[in-house]
DNA sequence: TGAACTTCGATGACGTGTCAACTATTCCGG
DNA sequence: CCGGAATAGTTGACACGTCATCGAAGTTCA
């Protein structure tokens, strides 16, 4: 017996993959295409900068909530590019830590403004104060939900 | 001068970022493990449900909102396992119909019914009926917003 | 008619994400 | 101290998305 959506849920349903699909790529395009820098590569450089910019691989996993391979091979591309560096770890010789290099600092530096810019263009100019509580308390749930869920 | 988000903003659009990844993640996850199917073998499948099982390859990239190579690159793969056929088209020698195959149909019907209680019991199961008509809302504002700034 | 232009769709190269398997190290019970 | 389990991180194979480009077919207009 599938409960299925209703014509509110379904609206609210297709409207948030919609928005979400075109979102993501706008912000993506314009990020890349003003920086030379992927939407990932953003969100590792900003936990970066947030954490002292010397972390070990799984501590910035778990803050980016990204599986452990995905990151070990952006960081071997973002390495390529010289946006960070691997040091070895005295304490564990298993580890890593995750350097910003002077060149990734820049790179953030320079691409944020531009971003945030982008990010309030598309989506806060255009919602009122209720709405932006709304969307938080909603995103709030949702990853109650899905946090318990396993 | 980069207008930076105040607090309420950045609680917004950090659990907005949060949400999206991780319903993402978990739907995408659950629906392959369940049916074979990735959300973009989905999306093209109902697609073409919705539309008769037979349309042309840029009608239906105009309806999924993607560009046409990625769709090309997506139907040859669904193609090779069978859950769609081309067909030439007698109208204009260039073009292509896509089909549905009696496969591709019992799949989309096998997948259907756990992929909707995922995304009622992550999502819609959470939400009381002001969050749902807000999402609506909030979605189409910001569509509007990405279709005006071209 | 035919030359320039546009449109349909496919393709190759490349960056990205996932899964499963692997290596090297550390931890822990006996 | 030893041997098995757990942990840190990397790797390879493969699916996916984007960009630039291409060839074939249609369109336009002198």
């Amino acid at each position: 017996m599938t409960r299925w959506l209703d014509e509110r849920e379904q609206r609210a349903w297709r409207g948030y993959l919609a928005m979400q699909a075109q979102l993501q790529a706008r912000l993506h395009r314009r990020l890349q295409a003003d920086s030379g820098l992927s939407y990932a590569d953003f969100d590792v450089l900003v936990a970066l900068t947030d954490r002292d910019e010397r972390v070990r691989v799984l501590e910035l996993a778990e803050a980016l909530q990204w599986e452990k391979s995905r990151l070990s091979h952006h960081l071997s591309r973002m390495q390529k590019r010289g946006l960070v560096e691997r040091e070895e770890c005295a304490d564990d010789a298993r580890g890593a830590f995750v350097v910003l290099t002077p060149e990734g600092r820049r790179a953030i530096e320079e691409a944020a403004p531009a971003h945030v810019e982008a990010v309030r263009e598309l989506m806060f100019d255009g919602l009122d104060a209720d709405q932006v509580d709304a969307l938080a308390g909603i995103a709030e749930t949702v990853l109650g939900r899905i946090r318990a869920a396993g």
